[in-house]
DNA sequence: ACGCTGACTCCAC
DNA sequence: GGTGGAGCCAGCG
């Protein structure tokens, strides 16, 4: 457990992420040790498509704005999962960020 | 083994 | 205050 491959420790983090909650990149590359891997967050996330158990819908950048929506299905399967669970989307961005932003505790070394 | 790309983020203008 | 450019790390061709 204390040892995983940088995807795997992505993977773990978003798998924690409530319902009804979102948290973005920078906040999980931070949760695993590495801040400035933010990029490889999102990398991450398009490997994990496969993975139906990694919620990547609640996974926004820092700005609140959904940025991956281009890489799910359709063209707003994305933003519906997310108005879905009563987070409130305008213009591609989650309005009140803050509302609904979950922070991981955690941290995987 | 080298270089490009990318679901980001920060700094500067 | 919005737009643009550079930096960053890890996977892939």
């Amino acid at each position: 457990m204390s040892e995983a491959n940088f995807f795997d420790k992505v993977y773990q983090v978003v798998r924690q992420i409530p319902f009804g909650k979102v948290t973005t990149y920078g906040a999980i590359a931070k949760a695993i040790g590495a801040p400035r891997s933010a990029r490889m967050v999102g990398y991450a996330m398009n490997a994990s498509h496969v993975d139906n158990s990694i919620p990547a819908h609640r996974v926004v950048n820092r700005n609140g704005m959904l940025t991956g929506k281009h890489h799910f299905e359709g063209s707003n399967l994305m933003q519906q999962l997310l108005e879905s669970e009563g987070i409130v989307i305008v213009n591609n961005k989650i309005e009140n960020l803050q509302n609904y932003l979950w922070l991981p505790s955690i941290e995987i070394d």
